[in-house]
RNA sequence: GCCAAGGUAGCUCAGGGGCAGAGCAGCUCACUCGUAAUGAGCAGGCCGUGGGUUCGAAUCCCACUCUUGGCUCCA
């Protein structure tokens, strides 16, 4: 292989090759399988088949195997021009390939790839021999089932998934990776640590917080609303249900309906469970007329919503079908969306930054062939989105034409600990919902006009923002968040009046502490500490309680040892407000 | 919704036509302990739900339900 490519055309080379060699393993299984796709794609590769019987565990150990074979062979992968009519008769037995072949544009260069006894349509690039695809840099992973070209009319192939590298340390480490984000799955992690449960005789889709799991997302909601406060904006409160009245004019029923609960009858009317917060925040909007003078008018929700998932999407914590958002809402007018739209922005980071997510990265989406509103008010949006990126010195992708069709947007996506992204924020401008509502505004010059509209939603939502940040911290929270902040250990039961004591004063002075009085022994109780992630464990015996004092020992092992109960509450309160780890 | 694998004690899992199992957690008792598990005992089950096959079903078959991995990466 040249020397001049780089890592990332490297793999992708290796992996586009090992997809071919699993389809010859796959084929020499199966001989009058047919054969679909088998792209690189991060971190490996898959190839979907269509099978005469659906794939077991065990049969990619056997396709491991007749892969390492091939491999060995060291065969050179040879490309050949052949034009679309040949490339009919090669593949004449294949139906996905001839649909392929038809499909291809008519300027395009028709090749094929050959490896060993392996033909395949391919526009390549590949490595040029086997012998650089190491026997033990690859691994086949999971069976999963795919429609042909994505479509849920097409039939349902079968997929294979696998991983390559370069070389068998790279596979290792990709494999230790994997069993880091099993370990810090938020299920697991939310059930040994007692954070939360989905009941499903309950109804699925649907989060119990446990006390545990409540007390972190009060400290979340506590440090939200504070911030929210001095941020310049007002909190609502609004009902869970509306009626169809309020759905057809905000249009929901028309475009959103697959999405909502089914509505109940009240009264021979029906209300629906709100999918979203906006249209209750205009209800509030309109019960004045609103001057320029009042705007912009920045409100906040934390509102529950209930939307319609097809179950077999449902997954934890990450996507649910209840989920209260932290919502809010702007209306300003034209004049006012730089700024606001700049505060939003900052407002959005300083926030990520405090929840330990330094690594941001935006998307802005503009406005697509299908919208609505004046084009004008597109490009002012769009530009003070922007120009917002840009004064923030925020790198960011463009999505041309990907806003939704009734505003464009920037979108965040945060990179967690173990650098996966996830997409949480969005800054959403909205030209529909005000046309629809018929919102207004007196302007200076006594005529109404049209205020816009922005929603937000920082941390998305409180469901989805917990399940990243117990993965994100694989439920070693910081000291703000931790359920419990410290666990006060005696050393035998003859001290646990004074470790009582000590678990009090701390619990009155605001700190989520306490004291272990099981009858287990010290060293189990700093165990059952530890296991839980605890922060701070405060072992006390006869010297400390002489002194007035606690011993201490963090969850990372470090022990600092004896220091006044005092000098500690001065320690934890700096912990607490500094936001720190530990 | 579709494909596949699953659902056995609170948790993790074994068993796979003939008495329902283990470890951890829980409870009781003893031990009175200095930084990651003291010991003994006890209790705990409609084997996801409904139907079928069978002398007999946790086990085999069918349906449903829930959970899990996918269904976006385009030769």
């Amino acid at each position: 292989m040249a020397d001049t490519l780089t890592r990332e055309e490297k793999l992708y080379r290796i992996r586009h090759t090992t997809a071919h060699v699993m389809a010859e393993a796959v084929l020499q299984i199966f001989p009058d399988a047919s054969i679909a796709i088998g792209p690189p794609i991060d971190n490996g590769f898959y190839y979907d088949f269509d099978l005469p019987r659906s794939l077991k565990p065990e049969d990619l150990e056997d396709i491991e195997e007749r892969m390492r074979a091939i491999v060995a062979g060291r065969h050179a992968l040879t490309r050949e021009v052949v034009g679309k009519e040949k490339a009919r008769e090669i593949f004449q037995d294949q139906p996905y390939k001839l649909e392929l072949i038809r499909d291809l544009p008519e300027d395009v260069e028709v090749s094929t790839y050959t490896v060993d006894t392996f033909v395949d349509l391919c526009k390549g690039p590949h490595v040029e021999s086997t012998a650089e695809i190491h026997p033990k840099s690859f691994k086949l992973l999971t069976i999963a089932g795919a429609y042909w070209r994505g479509d849920e009319k097409r039939p349902m192939l079968q997929r294979i998934y696998g991983t390559a590298w370069e070389t068998p340390k790279e596979l290792r480490e990709h494999l230790a990776w994997l069993a880091e984000i099993e370990k810090r799955d938020h299920r697991k992690v939310g059930r040994e640590l007692d954070l939360f449960s989905t009941h499903e005789a309950a109804g699925p889709g649907l989060i119990y917080w446990h006390p545990k799991g409540a007390r972190i997302r009060g400290a979340i909601e506590d440090f939200w609303r504070a911030e929210h406060r001095t941020g310049g904006y007002e909190m609502l409160y609004t009902p869970h249900v509306g009626k169809s009245w309020l759905w057809e004019t905000s249009g929901h029923l028309d475009f959103y309906r697959e999405n909502m609960y089914s509505p109940m009858e009240l009264d021979n009317a029906e209300y629906f469970a709100k999918p979203m917060n906006c249209p209750f925040h205009i209800m509030i909007y309109q019960t004045a007329k609103r001057s320029y003078r009042d705007l912009p008018l920045r409100w906040g929700e934390l509102g529950t919503v209930y939307r319609y998932e097809r179950s077999g999407v449902l997954h934890g914590l990450l996507r649910v079908r209840g989920f209260t958002q932290d919502d809010a809402h702007i209306f300003c007018t034209p004049e006012q969306v730089e700024e606001e739209i700049l505060r939003v922005l900052r407002f959005s980071m300083h926030i990520w930054s405090a929840f330990g997510f330094e690594k941001v990265k935006a998307y802005l989406s503009t406005r697509p062939e299908k919208a609505v509103g004046d084009p004008a008010d597109w490009d002012r949006a769009t530009e003070s989105l922007r120009k917002a990126l840009e004064t923030e010195q925020m790198e960011y992708e463009l999505d041309e034409g990907g806003g939704a069709f009734y505003g464009p947007k920037i979108d965040l996506k945060i990179q967690d600990a173990l650098g996966r992204e996830w997409q949480m924020t969005t800054i959403q401008f909205d030209f529909n919902l005000p046309e629809r509502f018929d919102m207004t505004f007196v302007d200076r010059d006594g005529r109404e006009k049209r205020p816009y509209m922005v929603h937000r939603a920082l941390l998305g939502s409180m469901e989805r923002f917990f399940g990243v940040l117990i993965e994100h911290y694989g439920g070693a929270f910081p000291v703000w968040l931790a359920p419990v902040q410290a666990v006060v250990v005696p050393v035998a039961p003859a001290f646990d009046e004074y470790a009582r004591t000590v678990a009090e004063r701390l619990f009155a002075a605001g700190y989520r502490v306490e004291a272990d009085l099981s009858d287990n022994r010290m060293n189990a109780k700093i165990r059952h500490a530890q296991q839980q992630k605890v922060p701070y464990m405060l072992v006390v015996g006869e010297n400390e309680q002489k002194a007035d004092a606690v011993s201490l020992r963090t969850r990372t092992g470090e022990r600092p040892g004896e220091m006044g109960l005092g000098a500690f509450q001065e320690f934890l309160t700096a912990r607490v407000q500094g936001k720190e780890l530990i």
